[in-house]
DNA sequence: CTGAAAGCGCTTACAG
DNA sequence: CTGAAAGCGCTTACAG
């Protein structure tokens, strides 16, 4: 239509150099007249391009993290049908040198993206900054990177979780006043920090009446957890309500259990799992704060994906939402 | 490696028939040694495979379409490159008659597969039936059509959705007692009396000083959803909450703000919109239950692929959730 | 029961 | 600056 030869067509498509600007106007006068669009799986197979992505992860047991993993096997699994492959790899416990080590110095020839999931330290953001000046894109995963050079965060605002959750305690404890536990993995997560933050605010502006203690830390060791906290359930008798914004659910519920108290305090979690489904079941926990790690792993791929085509990314589809559980709306089926 | 052709190597893996045992397991002997996995991008190219789908809505001026016509037109929008063509057809308010005549007849030739958005009623059945019989995959969408032969719902649970509602009602009644008024579109459609039965039931179980009034019908008019409210806040005076089951939340919404009460009933509604997250920010609605309409649109074409393709579908991405938004967890971009 | 060849819509050297 | 031809991984008639 345009009367020019299907490798005219591809340079005007691709915008590559060397084409006169009337040839440019003639074939995209035919583009727009026939309502082309371009089969991008074709071209995806003409040039014979695969696409190679690493997911960075902590070493972590939680039940989170196994969500997460099985989430981004899953993915990794369909998206072998789609040419491109998904590595994990696993980072000891905070070691932070490993990361640097494995990581920071891939290449856009070693890899087309990575997507990590770390602590916020500058070694972190030195792999990070590293592998943008070498062309890799990057997203950070779950934990956000806000002061590296990542090209997108894909994961929650975890103020505005802390904001929800202290919502809800605020909400369900009605009009009773008294203490509130807060429990954390550690207080030097900055994820943490900014529930806390998100959950102190809405407390002092809508809940005077209600004082959260400072936080205590679980070390995301289950045994730990529900020691330190049976210590601060003995200790103070005005304990309404548990906000655990991290800390491992099995080890803050056996101590909310075994405590013996005239009325069950309010209990608030984050990041559903078999086990807080199981507590929110029972009636031990009252409200969950998630995130999807399906749509997580999904969004990360598709981000990645779309740095390297060079295409742009629908924002309202890679939102990841706050999702709020309680026992009445459980997922049903797994 | 198998030591055939392409051509019956193509035999074996698409099971078709005129292949000797033998070669079969020759050739799946040299496939699972390889580790390979067919491209299916090459395979829908050299079939020259385009799939054509309809989605069928009712023609209703409600936020909630508003936004789930959107999300169909951005899944269009995006199966473009994807070899598939998507249209809408929008079916004049309830009349089925219209639906039959323009869908039932519709086979396999015409369309690859079928999306429905309806109330459920023997015409809407009879076109599912019939649909199916001419070998058209068809899936029910937001509305269920539990007694047809649809292959697939895709959308929520109403009675959760319901028992959902309920509990939160409950719960940010604290300890006050009173009535609470039920409000719907319709009463004969089954979506509402789904989630009035779920309200019902954790009421009567958690909150017996809770009474639920008869629902009243708001018509999908504003004007006379906000008429019937204000005679119902005036006829009871221990109104302490409104569940708005599907009724036009600016209707019920001006009747609440109208009214004049000591205490501003605790108000929950369905479906959020931008009208509905408005009222959130405000502090007139208390919490909105909803499913995502961007993931209903994915998840309905997805199945219908499946089914054309003779694919599995991965039953957990395919799950649609129960939302809870409150303020705190509202959606930030969009 | 099996294979050779053409073709799906694109891209990539290479030639001019 | 432009085009002809080969090729990406698969499927589809057709021939034997």
């Amino acid at each position: 239509m345009a009367g020019v030869s299907l490798a005219t067509v591809d340079r005007v498509l691709n915008a590559r150099q060397g084409v006169r600007q009337k040839t440019i106007n003639k074939v995209q006068a035919a583009i727009s007249e026939l309502g082309y669009v371009r089969d991008t799986a074709a071209a995806n197979l003409a040039r014979n391009r695969t696409y190679k992505f690493l997911f960075v992860l902590p070493d972590w047991k939680g039940q989170f993290f196994k969500e997460l993993r099985r989430s981004i096997d899953e993915v990794a699994e369909s998206a072998r049908y789609d040419r491109t492959e998904v590595e994990t790899l696993l980072v000891p416990n905070h070691d932070h040198t490993f990361l640097a080590s494995r990581v920071g110095g891939l290449t856009s020839r070693d890899i087309d993206g990575v997507a990590i999931m770390a602590n916020e330290t500058p070694v972190v953001r030195d792999a990070i900054a590293g592998l943008h000046a070498r062309g890799v894109p990057v997203v950070s995963l779950v934990s956000d990177q806000p002061n590296s050079v990542r090209d997108h965060f894909v994961g929650i605002d975890n103020t505005s979780a802390g904001r929800t959750a202290g919502m809800l305690m605020g909400r369900f404890l009605g009009d009773r006043s008294g203490k509130v536990i807060v429990a954390v993995s550690s207080k030097q997560s900055r994820d943490m920090l900014e529930r806390r933050i998100g959950f102190d605010e809405i407390l002092r502006k809508h809940f005077p009446k209600i004082q959260a203690l400072p936080s205590i830390e679980g070390r995301e060791d289950p045994a730990h957890t529900e020691q330190v906290l049976r210590r601060s359930l003995d200790a103070y008798p005005d304990v309404v309500g548990v906000y655990s914004a991290g800390a491992s659910v099995v080890g803050v519920a056996a101590a909310v259990m075994g405590h013996d108290s005239p009325i069950r305090p309010i209990f608030i979690d984050h990041e559903l799992s078999d086990a807080s489904a199981d507590f929110l079941q029972r009636g031990v926990l009252d409200a969950v704060i998630t995130q999807n790690t399906g749509h997580i792993a999904r969004s990360a791929l598709r981000v990645l994906r779309a740095r390297c085509d060079n295409t742009p990314v629908i924002r309202s589809q890679e939102y990841i939402r706050i999702d709020i559980v309680i026992r009445e709306n459980l997922p049903k089926q797994e």
